[in-house]
RNA sequence: GGGCGAAUGGCGGAACUGGUAGACGCGUUGGACUCAAAAUCCAAUAGUAGCAAUACUGUGAGAGUUCGAUUCUCUCUUUGCCCA
């Protein structure tokens, strides 16, 4: 054994295994000490600001955020490289409910809990040796942070763009709190598990509708963005297009007109009734009436998502009111409130057309309302009928008088909407679906918001010379609903000898990150969230990666903050926050279950043969689920930790990015990441086998030229891959590299060329595995400026063409002849060929295609 | 129900503006090294037929445009996401 061991070192020495551990903690430390990514104002650069979506510190990274990170990394790495000052912070969205819930349980302070967090993960983060300018980090829930957010408030209130109103909530009756949509199961509160109830509060609003279309026509310009989520958002403010009605009521209260808005006013002599919302302004004429009282509390157990009302029982309150058709003087109809009419959408009445809209259909059905069908499909003649559902396609109109005959909905829309306006009965109107931005959160993590009312509960703002208006400490979070509620000493406050009690909601988290990205321009100003010649210099984000579950809100709240921020402010330039989106995939894994149906983690099991069991019990068999993404619950995850301490940074970012395109899910295989720590290795062998040819110095130079063209195709190929986000391909680039030189690196090289070519070759990888690359080029020479390989054009062009013969379309045969030669020539060589002798003997050519340097397809005759 | 996308070997995936389908990786198989195993290295790997050269089939299904379609058009199926 010894003397083996002894012959081997012989060999070992030069090429003894890649040691991660030593040589990512060197570079980082390296990198640490030259302060190699922090980032300044250099106007004789052109910038380029990468940003990706910064986490939550919920306790340790996750695969989510090392995919994400590890594509941002590449992308700042490659613009570094090419020349662009890059600005790459990183920064902690560290307000939120989380951090509430786990200091309840674990009886700590929020704050101490977040920041535990934040160390370990910034520590994990590190690991990956991202290039990120830690300089500049910023956390949400620090007072430096959260001062600024609110001058912000205080500033777009005073342009009228903030405002309080009541509005309806999730209202938990046994925990007296309001819970968030996501804390709603199945209509129960997610802790206590009673009935959640709608419940009204006055809450603060950012007046996000008034910029609807400013939002959306700002969509065209975002051509870096995907489409998808631009569809998602202008769905989201759904714009539409119809006419504000008012039809005239009859019936013993004092009411004599209501107004409604619909999209479809051509169906408007199919109405049947008219429903309102319980919070009409009609119904302060039923205050008294026991019986509405019930049903609007009935109606306050349906949930406020326009889900909720889709799926939930269509219910009806009967007033004594009729309407008129205003089209049909004579047909009167019955005025509902209903419970799918909500206050928030067109005026909180809707005309009811229960023939061409399903959710009116049932409705009608419920209480026996006529159904009187106005439009037929096109294959149907004018007796259609619509009998057990609405039919709302397009067709001609039916039974509409003056309106028969018009083509449903182009023309028939229009045509009535005329008609109206002629008759001074109703209005065109556009309407959007996008709701104001509801703020308040009855929570203690959060930014207070710096306003106080007085006795009479009047609206006062904290003068800005007093901000920040500072979280209590200490504070005992096992109150019921909103802890800062019972914090006496800090809610009463004394301010020119009056009384006045403070604002006790605190700013959704969403406020936090709708902003964080200016502040990373300017990460120490004090006086105010950014200064203008940084946000000048670094705005806008040049490239934005996150997930697409942030596809509408998040991106629509920061898009609405720098148009509100611009909003009468001459000096703020920007409109749209984020130049370039990239939504990354999720990282997914198998899931396991055992015979109880319990999940069962990955360490859990064992592959016994070709079936897994549970780790060291053969009789317990495992069954295996789809692959989800990962998830707690599921425990189908995998921690980054003990993956970057097993197989170091630079693999897991090789394997994260290779297995799939990084705007698709990937699938987390144990195979795939072995495979790419092995990779290294074998990279890493072969370094030493070129470094060794290299200090040989060879001068021959029989067989440069193959190196020299590959090199410059690789350069060609791998800029192109990370221009177009192609990581994967990125890193089957690199693979193909490291065969083309496994291969190569036999043959009659001379030295300083393979030495040029080599270290061409390694700063093409620097982006994927920073550590290592670094390492061997090192290893190779001297590291300083270095730059992005240029292409030299001229060898890209092969002077040999693998042409394809194709006969009748098929392809038949390849030849490899000089570039650039015309069909003749290429039809003589054929002729010459036995491609001839086989498929042209006795046969006439009818035509020729001929490709240039490409192909060339006969036609014969068979 | 509406909108947007996707479908390629055993698996993940590649293919520039319509021009060699399956790059690269995993897995599998065979071989080398080893007392043996692991690791490593070499080779093969879409299917069918054939000893082979080769031939035919093949990018969810069906049609269309074209000399030529994974790529463009239409219809359908399955599936994912978003909205309802």
């Amino acid at each position: 054994m010894s003397i083996r061991q002894s012959k081997f070192n012989i060999l070992v020495t030069s090429s003894e295994r890649y040691n991660f551990k030593i040589i990512e903690k060197k570079w980082q430390e390296k990198w640490h000490n030259l302060k190699s990514f922090s980032s300044k104002i250099d106007k004789t650069k052109k910038k380029f600001y990468c940003l990706e979506m910064f986490p939550y510190p919920s306790g340790k990274i996750h695969m989510g955020h090392v995919r994400n990170y590890t594509i941002g990394d590449v992308l700042s790495r490659y613009k570094s490289l090419k020349g662009f000052n890059v600005l790459h912070p990183m920064g902690w969205d560290a307000f939120g409910m989380p951090a509430e819930n786990a200091a309840r349980e674990n009886n700590l302070d929020p704050k101490d809990w977040t920041n535990k967090n934040i160390s370990t993960m910034k520590k994990q983060l590190k690991k990956l040796g991202l290039s990120i300018d830690w300089k500049r980090e910023i956390s949400t829930c620090s007072e430096e942070y959260y001062k600024h957010q609110q001058l912000f408030f205080l500033e777009l209130y005073e342009k009228g763009l903030v405002y309080r109103k009541e509005n309806y909530v999730n209202w938990d009756p046994i925990d007296q709190t309001v819970l968030a949509n996501e804390q709603v199961i199945d209509g129960k509160g997610w802790r206590s598990g009673a009935i959640v109830e709608r419940k009204k509060l006055n809450q603060w609003f950012f007046n996000i509708s008034k910029f609807s279309q400013e939002l959306l026509d700002g969509l065209e310009s975002l051509n870096e963005w995907p489409n998808k989520v631009k569809v998602m958002q202008k769905n989201w403010i759904g714009k539409s297009f119809g006419c504000e009605i008012a039809f005239k009521t009859e019936g013993n209260l004092p009411v004599k007109e209501i107004k409604c808005f619909t999209t479809r006013p051509d169906t408007l002599f199919g109405f049947s009734f008219l429903a309102l919302s319980v919070d009409h302004e009609i119904s302060k004429h039923f205050s008294n009436d026991k019986k509405f009282q019930e049903f609007k509390k009935e109606c306050s157990k349906t949930g406020t998502t326009e889900e909720a009302i889709a799926i939930g029982e269509k219910i009806g309150f009967k007033t004594d009111l009729v309407a008129i058709n205003p089209l049909n003087q004579n047909q009167k109809v019955p005025v509902f409130f209903a419970n799918f009419v909500l206050m928030d959408y067109g005026f909180g009445a809707v005309f009811g057309c229960p023939a061409h809209d399903q959710r009116d259909f049932d409705f009608a059905k419920k209480y026996e309302l006529e159904i009187k069908t106005v439009v037929r499909p096109g294959n149907e003649n004018d007796n259609f009928e619509v009998i057990d559902e609405a039919y709302s396609g397009p067709g001609i109109l039916i039974n509409s008088e003056f309106l028969n005959g018009l083509k449903a909905p182009e023309e028939s829309i229009l045509k009535t909407i005329d008609i109206l306006e002629d008759r001074k009965i109703g209005k065109k109107k556009i309407n959007f679906r996008l709701k104001d931005w509801g703020v308040s959160r009855q929570r203690y993590w959060g930014c207070p918001i710096p306003v106080v009312y007085d006795e009479n509960g009047n609206v006062s703002t904290i003068p800005k010379k007093d901000l920040p208006v500072k979280l209590p400490e200490k504070v005992d979070l096992n109150s019921r609903g909103n802890p800062l509620d019972f914090q006496e000493d800090w809610k009463n406050i004394t301010i020119n000898k009056k009384k006045y009690v403070r604002e006790t909601d605190t700013l959704d988290t969403f406020v936090c990150s709708s902003w964080y990205y200016l502040r990373f321009c300017s990460p120490n100003n004090s006086d105010y969230g950014f200064r203008k010649e940084d946000i000048d210099y670094w705005m806008p984000v040049d490239q934005y990666i996150g997930g697409v579950e942030h596809a509408i809100l998040h991106l629509l709240y920061s898009r609405f903050f720098m148009k509100a921020l611009g909003y009468e402010n001459k000096n703020f330039k920007f409109s749209e926050p984020f130049k370039g989106l990239f939504t990354q995939g999720m990282v997914c894994h198998e899931t396991y279950k055992d015979q109880n149906n319990n999940w069962l983690s990955p360490d859990e099991i064992e592959l016994n043969g070709n079936q897994y069991q549970k780790k060291n019990e053969p009789n317990e068999k495992v069954r295996v689920g789809p692959s989800e993404s990962m998830s707690k619950s599921k425990k189908n995850v995998i921690d980054p930790e003990n993956i970057i301490n097993n197989y170091g940074a630079d693999a897991v970012r090789l394997f994260i990015l290779s297995d799939s395109p990084p705007e698709k899910d990937v699938q987390w295989s144990d195979q795939g990441m072995t495979a790419s720590y092995k990779f290294l290795q074998k990279l890493w062998a072969l370094h030493h086998k070129i470094k060794e040819k290299i200090s040989c110095d060879i001068k021959d130079n029989r067989e440069n030229l193959n190196l020299e063209k590959f090199t410059n195709q690789i350069i060609n190929k791998i800029t192109n891959n990370l221009e177009g986000f192609n990581y994967n391909v990125i890193i089957a680039n690199i693979y193909e590299t490291y065969n083309f030189l496994n291969k190569e690196i036999g043959k009659n090289i001379d030295s300083k060329t393979l030495k040029e070519c080599y270290k061409k070759i390694l700063i093409l990888f620097l982006p994927a595995v920073p550590h290592f690359a670094s390492e061997c080029l090192e290893d190779l020479s001297n590291i300083n400026d270095i730059e992005w390989p240029k292409i030299n054009e001229s060898l890209l062009e092969e002077e040999k063409i693998d042409y394809i013969i194709q006969i009748n379309g098929k392809k038949r045969a390849i030849l490899n002849e000089s570039r650039d030669i015309d069909q003749d020539k290429l039809l003589n060589i054929i002729k010459s060929n036995n491609v001839s002798e086989k498929y042209l003997k006795d046969k006439s050519i009818d035509k020729i295609i001929f490709v240039k340097n490409r192909l060339i397809n006969l036609l014969i005759n068979e």
